[in-house]
DNA sequence: GTCTATAGCTGGATAGAC
DNA sequence: GTCTATCCAGCTATAGAC
């Protein structure tokens, strides 16, 4: 298995570590600095070498976004595939939910770059989305075992957590006040779709009103 | 009433004009370029004057988005104040959201500005932005007359209301995907308010589970 | 108040020696 | 691959004539 190990392997590990370091100052810097106040005299700083050699690494400042936008992704696709264990389903789907609360609070630039979208002229490749979409689909499947199909539905609940999160991020980082609604917001959820489901709803968009409950 | 009209009176209103403009320039371009694309030099030009000359007017570039916030402010508490006809409540609530939908989506680069924060290094002076914080406080006042009062409910509204608009312009911008939900979403959430008030809903946050509807 | 001209800085990106 | 040195473009903001 050494013999394995031919001389063209060296250099390839040594160049995925050094892009790895670079990656790693540049998750520091926005750390501290914010997404978009990330520049590359800075960065190449932080790493120990000089401008120039990150463009032996990185073709443009955009392709390491694109590389932290491929951990964040997979990053993100590791946390929500972890299993969970427990009987209650209610239960599970609000332990879920709190990881992805942990997921987006514990590094707001990550958040911001993975979910926001926020930087100008930034666009990521589809290689570094592919861990979110497919983690994504498999949170619609997971969904769907609670019996939660109709796209409408779907599309309800992405916008209770993302903004339940994003309330959380920029009204009371590093509180609880949005996170300690979770599993009320999933109960709400929850009961609301077992009340509604069906083709119909209502077949016009306001002949609800007066007797429903 | 034409004679109270003094030399300082008329130099006070070209000034106020010539900044209106300004600011109206300011606007056509974050609306081309997005909120942060906006330069000094390109503002000018848009505003027919050279760059020193926006110096004339305003100390610094944040001043301008300043005059700007304190307008998109004004322009919300406007909107909202509307009065609204009708004589279902649930209905009427539905109405004031669609309302805030419209205003949001309708200039994606107010809404940008006021309600998410992403300029760095810029915090809206107080003065701008109390107009804002009067029309939250009157919302928080209506929806007293729901029966909703406490804070996890309000804190719950936001994240609802402000998901379901960041969802629609962020993702499906001019069209109605999340524009759709409103009525379901407004249901959902009364619903879930009048079977869960009183201080207790559950006096630990997971004994719930099993047996509740 | 408005202009021309420019200072002073920071940014991304490159040339070429070693 | 890594450096020194530099280019060039963009920005905010200012100086000083008129």
């Amino acid at each position: 298995m050494v013999k394995a190990l031919t001389a063209g392997d060296w250099r390839e590990a040594r160049r995925r570590s050094a892009r790895e370091a670079i990656v790693a100052a540049a998750w520091d810097l926005v750390g501290e600095q914010g997404l978009a106040g990330l520049s590359l005299r800075d960065l190449a700083r932080r790493a120990g070498i000089t401008t120039p050699t990150v463009y032996a690494y990185f073709d443009s400042k955009n392709a390491i976004y694109d590389a932290m936008f491929g951990e964040a992704a997979t990053q993100f696709a590791e946390a929500m595939a972890e299993p969970c264990h427990g009987d209650d389903p209610v239960e599970i789907l609000v332990v879920r939910v709190r990881r992805f609360f942990e997921f987006c609070t514990s590094n707001p630039a990550r958040h911001q770059l993975l979910f926001q979208r926020t930087l100008p002229g930034f666009e990521p490749s589809a290689e570094s989305y592919a861990p979110a979409v497919r983690a994504l689909a498999e949170e619609k499947d997971r969904l769907a075992l609670y019996g939660i199909t109709e796209a409408r539905h779907l599309d309800l609940w992405t916008a209770l957590v993302t903004g339940l999160v994003d309330q959380q991020v920029s009204n009371d980082p590093g509180g609880t006040r949005w996170t300690g609604l979770i599993e009320e917001s999933v109960t709400m959820f929850l009961a609301h779709c077992s009340s509604t489901s069906g083709p119909g709803g209502a077949t016009g968009p306001r002949s609800r009103g007066k007797g429903a409950p």
